[in-house]
DNA sequence: CAACGGACCTGCCTGC
DNA sequence: TGCAGGCAGGTCCGTT
């Protein structure tokens, strides 16, 4: 379900809740995640302190004394900070544990998250090294996409969507920037300018700058939130809109399949 | 290597 | 009201 925005509204509310904190204790009440959590863990963090709570790609990055947990939320995952004891809900898996009576609570009905202890550095873990540039950063623009398309023959959304050519751009930001970037998602990669790779570059760029901005204000609360919050919609154009007026030239937004996944453009004005 | 399909899960909504 | 079927914001892995 999240989203890089949403991964990234969830480090920005729960970092100055546990930055500095030492872990005191872990409880794993059903370890069957993507990947099983390992039977090491709490031993591993117990007694730790939380150095800095990172992102890269959709991970989180919880770096303390000796190692780093690499945190997922898969489609469906949630963390939120309680500051007092609550009884769990049923795909309330994972407590950290911080004394007195803060806690951490990971919440993941469909348990596609994932949490990976390493005691080395996160970014050449195999989850992360081949992941492509942050899209917010430096090392992306429209050069990297155009570059990295030469010769594929596949969907400029599938494009996208690989991690290895960007991190983080999942289906609904993939479907949105190219309807700001007016290309549609199903033309091959390889047959894209780098100019119109530069207006996408770009329109990635603000389409996630804008919906963290949009989760900063409509999710300012990760602490003790009754029950679950849901997960913030920022405005969408396209994203869940097939049959409604196109924003720009009013002809029906249609639905496609792409990579087996749903897919929303309007056919007037993405080429 | 690129491309594709399957697998991993639960919940919710629709239509019969 | 019950139930089957389709769909969901994500990777990851194996095969072609």
């Amino acid at each position: 379900m999240p989203e890089l925005p949403e991964v990234e509204t969830v480090r920005r509310g729960i970092a100055p809740h546990i930055t500095g904190k030492k872990i005191t204790g872990l409880t794993v009440r059903n370890h069957r995640l993507r990947r099983p959590v390992w039977s090491g863990l709490a031993r591993a963090l117990s007694g730790r302190r939380v150095q800095e709570v990172g992102r890269r790609a959709k991970y989180l990055l919880l770096t303390v004394d000796g190692g780093c947990l690499l945190v997922h939320l898969g489609m469906s995952g949630s963390l939120r900070v309680l500051t007092r004891a609550r009884p769990p809900g049923a795909h309330d898996h994972v407590d950290f544990l911080f004394g007195g009576r803060l806690c951490l609570r990971f919440c993941d009905p469909r348990r596609f998250g994932c949490m990976v202890w390493t005691a080395r550095d996160p970014l050449r873990h195999p989850l992360l090294r081949d992941a492509g540039p942050e899209p917010l950063g430096d090392g992306f623009s429209g050069a990297t996409l155009f570059r990295k398309s030469r010769g594929r023959s596949g969907a400029v959304k599938s494009f996208v969507m690989d991690g290895r050519v960007v991190a983080g751009v999942g289906n609904i930001y993939a479907s949105e920037a190219l309807f700001r970037a007016g290309i549609h998602p199903l033309r091959p990669a390889g047959r894209i300018g780098k100019a119109r790779y530069d207006k996408l570059a770009f329109d990635i760029k603000t389409v996630l700058a804008e919906a963290i901005t949009a989760g900063g204000t409509t999710l300012r609360d990760f602490v003790n939130s009754a029950g679950d919050r849901g997960y913030f919609t920022p405005r969408l154009q396209v994203y869940d809109r097939a049959g409604l007026p196109c924003p720009r030239c009013s002809r029906p937004l249609r639905r496609t399949v792409s990579g087996q996944r749903s897919t929303f453009y309007c056919g007037g004005c993405q080429r």
